[in-house]
RNA sequence: GCAGGUAUGGCGGAAUUGGCAGACGCGCUAGAUUCAGGUUCUAGUGAGAGCAAUUUCAUGCAGGUUCAAGUCCUGUUACCUGCACCA
């Protein structure tokens, strides 16, 4: 009889969903286990093949879990708020809610079909007012606790979306989501001082288990640097204050760099001899992408301030003030000491413009290129510093530095604060009004969820205004403060907002009354595992940390990260090793695979791929094997006999496979758990039978993988009680994991000679003379230097 | 430039503390089943030499430590990912 997938997998989703076998227990005794994977963005192109990869490798624990006795929370949601919806439903004319629900449909039918343990009980939608409403509850309580506020600044605007885009949302300066030219913008937006967690972003790192390469990412990402704030007197009488990590160096500095927007630019107007030259640098590097900026990164430009210097407090010298675009407004306090002699930038520019380049400290030959080794370098032409290496130095000129009065230690970070408004329609409200009396004044936390209205158009404006912008009805509004006439924020949030907490709804999703009553919160917080991808690494796992260590420390969450542990799952390529894309005609459709060879053979193949951590190609042969692998399993109902015991023969073998299988399973190596059990497999068609608890716990291992044809073989053969989602997960006896009798290669000086079967628990002595007999003819007239027996693995010897 | 990672057959990939390199799968070869194709089953399959037993060479490259190295150490190359004029 042959395996019908289309006949059975369907059979069994709906015999799971009535008996609601994943359907998480509210208030249970059970130990709980809280299995999160991203939920998904619902694009109009479908589901793509990569999404059963890690929703498979969860699942593959979740129904472990459960196996084992724990209470699991496994769910799944829509982060649907987005461009993409939006862009489709000005194409199409269609309301962004309408594509939306559409696409949520279409994925939600094809997870389904792949036989995946959500708790669909729990099934969250981050556009939904229900949902929203905690959303606009959270950006209020940053708001009331200063993290959010609005401000003039310098954006990113990306001019195709015609939007404003976050730092992290700006790839090699074009647009992260079209690849538009992003240029830059003076706008008032709104902000979140995700700044103020850079220190506990890093240092709670240490708590959780990530990935070194995750934990590294967001360390890199958010920057800390360990320097000194300096003033420079000036001969215009101002003083300016540089920020370096290399105070030790502060004798060698020869000159000075500013940002060309940098402030003091304007108050030295009157004494500035080159105004002219100097605004029309500042005009050029205004005019400039970040693109371009990074293109000419190698070739400094600059212009000399003519009328005002700069003294070096240190050597009481007068230096020259340059502007350059290679020193940021936005970074330190916009202003630098150049050191040419320890800093490469400095050197170039310092080249470049002919600057005198002094060695402070020793050990390179400054004239060729800049020595910025800090280890085994020695201070000279340092004054009080002479003599001391470099990191005495820096001790001593901090100290010195504030005792003068003219500097102070400082620590600074590249993580600037987050852009989060967004001049788009298809997003969260933000719940603010605008107040001439009042300024900016919060909604009243019952007015929420403040609803996205009902709009014609959800064209972006020329103007960079949001599209919400033209509903003067909604728009127009009174101030919850004094009651006067007020206007709404039309920005909405970004699509990170709703991503931001969202698997704090899944533990209570339905609740009216908060995000998440505190019995919920106490009883599945923190997530036990989360997978998701390495793209979200500086995004949404570092704004969701920053979030949930803000509500933490407003009382409302238990626990200071939010995530346990974390892993991420490789891409999956096209069959020719390339990125899936429609243009080059690679793309495997998830649901062609399902009618194909069934959902069971999809998900063993995507856990079969390779290392689940790296990037795989997709391979057709590669599926077929997987899908004979089902088809050898359900033959085995051939050689089927009665018997409620593992046989003798059979012992090890399963002892080791469900050794293996957990063990493998919980490392993330579900190709080599996979292929034990096709080892096993091969094993019982060698020995021509199995017996029914045999073949039970093998279908107990398998389901975990491929669920629908093992209840189908559990079910037909009568191999137990109930359904195999509710049979506990075997146990082995690390005992029976041995063999009697071992097979172990003899050796003569590290060179193979012979193979033995000895006894396994067999004492080294012995082991080592049946050894020597084994090799008799060899050792013959030889003086035996070394014997080395290695219990179960090897002999060697070592003779002349 | 900085950080992290990778390198093993024709391909995807295995290899607890250093202990039989290539598990498992794909592909390929031969045979059986079949009218044929597909399926399924059996056997073989790193490279070279040999009729053979056997033997030599093989984990990016070059050294080293060790009875024994894919694994440890030193140096080196290539590639991937992220960040990058952050003072």
């Amino acid at each position: 009889m042959k395996y019908d997938h289309k006949v059975t997998e369907p059979k069994w989703q709906k015999v799971w969903e009535e008996k609601g076998v994943f359907h998480a227990e509210e208030h249970s005794e059970k130990p709980k286990f809280f299995a999160l994977v991203e939920f998904p963005y619902p694009s109009g192109q479908g589901l793509h093949v990569g999404h059963p990869r890690p929703y498979t490798a969860l699942d593959v624990i979740s129904r472990k879990r459960r196996l084992e006795g724990y209470n699991v929370l496994y769910p799944i949601g829509w982060d649907a708020f987005g461009l993409p919806t939006e862009n489709f439903a000005i194409k199409n004319h269609i309301h962004p809610a309408e594509v939306t629900k559409n696409n949520v449909a279409r994925f939600k039918k094809q997870i389904q079909s792949l036989g995946i343990s959500f708790d669909w009980n729990r099934e969250i939608n981050t556009t939904d007012p229900d949902y929203y409403k905690w959303t606009q509850w959270i950006f209020l309580q940053l708001y009331k606790h200063g993290l959010a506020y609005k401000k003039e600044m310098n954006v990113n605007w990306c001019t195709s979306c015609k939007c404003v885009l976050a730092n992290e949302e700006v790839v090699n300066g074009v647009c992260e989501r079209c690849g538009s030219e992003v240029i830059h913008k003076v706008k008032s937006q709104w902000m979140l001082k995700i700044t103020e967690y850079a220190q506990k972003l890093i240092d709670d790192l240490a708590e959780v288990d990530y990935p070194e390469r995750v934990k590294a990412s967001q360390i890199n990402w958010i920057g800390r640097s360990e320097g000194a704030e300096v003033d420079f007197n000036t001969t215009a009488g101002e003083k300016l204050t540089v920020y370096t990590t290399r105070p030790d160096t502060l004798y060698g500095a020869t000159y000075m760099v500013i940002s060309p927007e940098h402030p003091a630019i304007k108050n030295w107007a009157g004494l500035i001899g080159n105004m002219a030259e100097i605004e029309a640098y500042q005009a050029e590097a205004a005019k400039k992408s970040d693109f371009e900026r990074t293109e000419v990164a190698k070739d400094k430009t600059g212009v000399c301030i003519d009328g005002v210097r700069a003294i070096n407090p240190l050597t009481g010298r007068e230096i020259p003030i340059f502007i350059s675009d290679y020193v940021l407004v936005s970074y330190g306090t916009g202003a630098i000491m150049a050191v040419p002699a320890h800093d490469t930038r400095d050197w170039e520019f310092a080249k470049k413009f002919n600057l005198p380049i002094i060695e402070v400290v020793k050990g390179g030959d400054v004239e060729k290129e800049a020595f910025t080794d800090c280890q085994t370098g020695i201070m000279v032409n340092s004054g009080i510093l002479d003599g001391l290496t470099v990191e005495e130095a820096k001790v001593k000129i901090k100290a010195h530095l504030e005792e003068l009065g003219i500097g102070k230690a400082k620590v600074n970070y590249k993580l600037r604060d987050w852009v989060f408004s967004r001049q788009r329609y298809w997003g969260e409200p933000i719940p603010m009004v605008y107040c001439e009396k009042c300024g900016y004044v919060p909604l009243d936390e019952s007015e929420l969820p403040l609803l996205l209205p009902n709009v014609e158009s959800y064209e972006p404006t020329d103007n960079g205004e949001s599209p919400l912008a033209t509903m003067t009805d909604w728009v127009n509004t009174t101030c919850p403060c004094c009651g006067g006439k007020a206007k709404r924020e039309t920005d909405t949030m970004p699509q990170w907002a709703g991503s931001s907490w969202y698997f704090l709804r899944y533990m209570d999703p339905h609740n009216n009354e908060a995000f998440a009553s505190d019995e919920a919160l106490n009883y599945w917080s923190p997530v036990d595992w989360y997978n998701g991808g390495m793209e979200h690494t500086t995004l949404h796992l570092l704004y969701s940390r920053f979030w949930h260590k803000f509500l933490y420390d407003i009382g409302v969450v238990p626990t200071k990260e939010p995530y346990k542990k974390r892993t991420s799952h490789g891409m999956i390529l096209g069959e020719d090793g390339q990125k899936m894309s429609k243009s080059r005609g690679n793309v495997i459709n998830p649901d062609e695979m399902v009618d194909l060879y069934g959902a069971d053979t999809l998900r063993l193949y995507e856990m079969f791929i390779g290392d689940f951590e790296k990037a795989a190609p997709w391979s057709t042969s590669g599926i077929r094997g997987c899908r004979r692998l089902v088809d050898r399993y359900w033959n085995l109902q051939e050689l089927l006999i009665e018997g409620d015991e593992i046989r003798p023969e059979f012992e090890a073998s399963f002892h080791k496979t469900i050794k293996k299988v957990g063990n493998d399973c919980e490392n993330l190596k579900f190709n080599t758990a996979i292929a034990a059990l096709m080892a096993l497999i091969n094993e019982i068609y060698a020995k021509g039978s199995v017996t029914k608890k045999e073949l039970a716990i093998f279908t107990i291992l398998l389901s975990i993988f491929a669920p629908h044809v093992c209840e189908e073989m559990w079910d037909i053969n009568k191999l137990g009680e109930g359904i195999v989602a509710e049979q506990p997960w075997p146990k082995y006896d690390e005992n029976k994991c041995k063999e009697n009798t071992i097979e172990i290669v003899v050796q003569l000086a590290g060179k193979i000679k012979a193979r033995i079967n000895i006894p396994a628990d067999i004492a080294a002595a012995d082991a080592i003379a049946l050894a020597k007999e084994a090799v008799a003819n060899e050792l013959a007239g030889k003086n035996i230097i070394k014997e080395i027996y290695v219990p179960g693995k090897l002999v060697n010897i070592v003779a002349k």
